[in-house]
DNA sequence: CGATGCCTTGACCAACCTCAAGTGGCGTGG
DNA sequence: CCACGCCACTTGAGGTTGGTCAAGGCATCG
């Protein structure tokens, strides 16, 4: 019902082709050539904190891994002995209660960092939903640095401050909002997050499946799906297919993300 | 309908006498004295870290504060100047929409630390639900020590953690669990919160309105008080007053938690 | 071209919310 | 000392929202 977006025809979207993984091929990261000078997301992680000449310290400590769509990285309360940086794909988080009922707690991205959460074992599962690389680092040769490089441990405080901050926006979702509010917040924090390290992307491409997205929002599959058709129709949103979104009009979106429809 | 708990009559409430508010008068804690060496949940902040006679740097840079029931200490958005230590008391931390619905995000007791999550501004409100005593710290002084004692950040680190870790069991609370098993969470988890810092509480105090569990739980303040009666009725909890709680049947409740009625 | 898996849509239902009335504790003031 | 008002809590009746169940569509893949 306005125009902030004027662009009417979303011209490519981010993974137009779906046989490559989104964004792998694309920039020149940590796997790609093995070395962490040329890895294009280390400023948003803790590597973030070495000079050119220190990243040997860390990447000698860096195992490379690589995960299938499906593919778990660790259990809910398995002994948590390493910690993970994502160059590429998509994870889902998640806890379940013991008759399968399951919440996401989050989905990590290109940039996050992995195990922060972990008292005794890690406080949630992670799952792969397509094609992911990740850096992977024992947590004690993570902790061994921070008296060489107090800088890390700062950082490492203000990532899990970040998730903390974001921990909270999500239980005023769960608890307080509609589905509207709910699925409409979320595609604006989707958008958000893709933009710090992809900033071609012209529209949101949902890597997880409406199961996914209702477990993340405490909804289910039939409600999530019929508030995007509902968003479709009021001009919100333009779904050219199920995982493609193209924000039409983000003034009505953020609208809906804070107060529903009235 | 079993027996783990065979008590019968619940001896003494903790706050049986209203006059007094909890703990501050039996415990000789930092604000009684004035000094940091005859702090009694010491060992739960982070002023643990310091050895006795190191105790002097963090006691100067220290203020001690009281608040009045329902008194603001701040506000969601606002400048994040100062961190806190609870000494004593309860606080309600809260984010709200627009339209004035309110989350809970968490409430905080003695020896929690208060302030971390904020990235620009606080990240919820914090108002007094009681009497409330605590130590107040220049964020920048705390983050200045960190460098002669980066014992300090590991501790800071371990809290922001844990507080992780229980934002993400409140997620799958929120997301995923009905009622009962909400309300029971609730009850075992502040019932182990208060064993924390005071191992004589014979039952759970209720500091909060059931406004405020309500908040807290994602619900209704009616059907928290529905719940409580059916807990109640099951013989799970037992309500002297509508503030004091007996865990009668702790397995019982502790499946309630989990896996609701069946 | 059929099988599969995911998504969408409709009809129905129940859980939780809303609205309303009543109870009880507590402080105040006559 | 009792009456009153206030406030929080409880309980009941009824309504709405989002869940459940079921069917059909559509894309992908062998």
């Amino acid at each position: 019902m306005n125009g902030k977006h004027t662009t009417t025809a979303p011209t490519v979207l981010v993974t137009a082709n779906p046989a490559r993984p989104a964004l792998c091929g694309d920039h020149s990261q940590t796997h790609e050539s093995g070395h962490c000078s040329s890895c294009s997301i280390r400023h948003l992680t803790i590597c973030g904190v070495f000079k050119p000449d220190e990243l040997v310290h860390i990447e000698k400590l860096m195992h490379a891994r690589e995960l299938e769509a499906g593919q778990r990285l660790f259990e809910e309360g398995h002994g948590a002995d390493f910690v993970y940086n994502m160059t590429c794909g998509t994870i889902r988080l998640y806890k379940l209660l013991p008759d399968g009922r399951r919440q996401i707690t989050g989905f990590a991205l290109p940039g996050d960092f992995l195990g922060l959460a972990a008292r005794q074992g890690y406080a949630y599962s992670a799952e792969a939903i397509n094609h992911v690389t990740l850096c992977r680092f024992k947590r004690r040769d993570i902790s061994d640095l921070f008296g060489r490089f107090p800088e890390m441990e700062h950082r490492l405080l203000s990532v899990a401050t970040d998730e903390l901050v974001a921990a909270q926006d999500q239980m005023l979702l769960l608890g307080r909002k509609t589905p509207i509010e709910k699925v409409s917040s979320f595609l604006l924090g989707l958008q958000k997050r893709i933009a710090r390290f992809n900033q071609r992307a012209t529209g949101i491409t949902l890597e997880m499946t409406r199961a996914d997205i209702a477990d993340y929002l405490g909804l289910t599959v039939e409600t999530v799906s019929r508030t995007f058709s509902k968003l479709k129709k009021q001009g919100a949103i333009e779904l050219a297919r199920s995982d493609e979104v193209v924000i039409r009009n983000s003034t009505l979106l953020e609208q809906f993300a804070e107060e529903g429809e009235r």
